[in-house]
DNA sequence: ATTATCTATAGATCTATAGATAATGC
DNA sequence: ATTATCTATAGATCTATAGATAATGC
């Protein structure tokens, strides 16, 4: 086999490893198993367990959101504030779903990571295409007068956080969802729909 | 020293410990070194590591929620829905950030664990006190006609998700916050407020 | 010739135990 | 006597390397 595919098939393996039990949890006996290779074969495309788990986490720009923030736009353009966010909330359940293992391992990264590391880390992803977006749409919606003043960064926070901790219980724990995801998008966006125009506070 | 407090002492050690590197990152020589004593003593109070991060994992009760839910009962009595949620946001944005260490051993634990041992953990978290409260609330309120009509499962879900989600990142994470809590307490529970009253959808 | 892979193993580290030593309480 | 602790170490495991072997491409 070729270099670069078996080092894409030892990284496949990887992340399934590295998501399910860490980085220390992984062993690189572990790691040649998955992959069906020897631990000296690993340690040939990869000089240390570390560079493997760098190259694997490198694979995180791979969950593309560039066409995701296009389908926004869409629903943006037509002001369907709740397309858009049903569109929203969906794709990030689909997204943890699909890739659970790469999202486990993210989470590994964050909690074995100082903070240090995770503000750099976190500063990326700050100003990520995704994040930036729903942070202008905000920002948009609230000089036209359609959701009310918060301060956008945090409404754009709670927009994610909802969608991204109910898909961490029951996507990556296994926590058994008591609702399907189709209300759950419905409810979490008629929520976030609601928050973000106010009623209660508009006049502040 | 005594064993039930040097058993204490360990313990405090290994939330620590636990909580920075997860199970399989810390070793029994950095247990011993931080709590102050050999390894060997270790093993006379713990006979296995996994028993030791048992034990530790068993002070999570001891994250006394009773006085929590007294607090936030008053807000109920008095019909103060903004009092009662701003009071819930800033007690987990507080329980997160001084009992941080036991927090990040829980994610660990979420993360460590397989499905079936989390469905277990999540069902008594499910019916504990608080969660089982601030569903209570929901349905009382909807009753009421003061929140709209979404399930109350799923609206309590959000009011936790919220201030969880963004605790998680702050004070676990070390990610810098953009604003004081607050401003945080503040426009959180003003989103959730007015996620949970409805609005656009009323009718339904 | 070069590239990809393997077997075998070195050297470090990790969990846990054996047996000795000091301190406490009757 | 009992309890608490230590030093020293056994035995397993883990990361990484050395050197040999097979397969590919010129």
């Amino acid at each position: 086999m070729k270099g670069e595919q078996r080092k894409a098939q030892i990284i496949d393996a990887a992340i399934a490893l590295f998501g399910r039990h860490g980085f220390k949890g992984t062993t690189t006996k572990a790691l040649a198993e998955a992959a069906g290779v020897s631990e000296a074969t690993i340690f040939k495309h990869f000089p240390t367990k570390e560079a493997l788990y760098a190259a694997a986490f490198e694979r995180r720009t791979g969950v593309g959101t560039a066409h995701l923030v296009d389908t926004l736009q869409g629903y943006a353009d037509r002001q369907d504030d709740e397309g858009l966010l049903r569109a929203l909330v969906q794709a990030i359940l689909i997204g943890y779903e699909q890739d659970r293992d790469l999202h486990r391992m993210l989470m590994y990264v964050w909690l074995e990571q100082g903070p240090t590391e995770n503000r750099r880390m976190w500063a990326q992803m700050r100003h990520s295409p995704l994040f930036d977006f729903i942070e202008r749409y905000v920002r948009q919606r609230q000089a036209e007068g359609a959701f009310c003043s918060n301060a956008p960064e945090v409404v754009a926070a709670a927009v994610l956080a909802l969608p991204v901790h109910y898909a961490i219980r029951t996507k990556l724990y296994g926590i058994d969802p008591e609702h399907a995801d189709e209300e759950i998008v419905e409810t979490f966006a008629r929520l976030l729909l609601d928050g973000a125009r106010g009623g209660t506070s508009v006049e502040r």
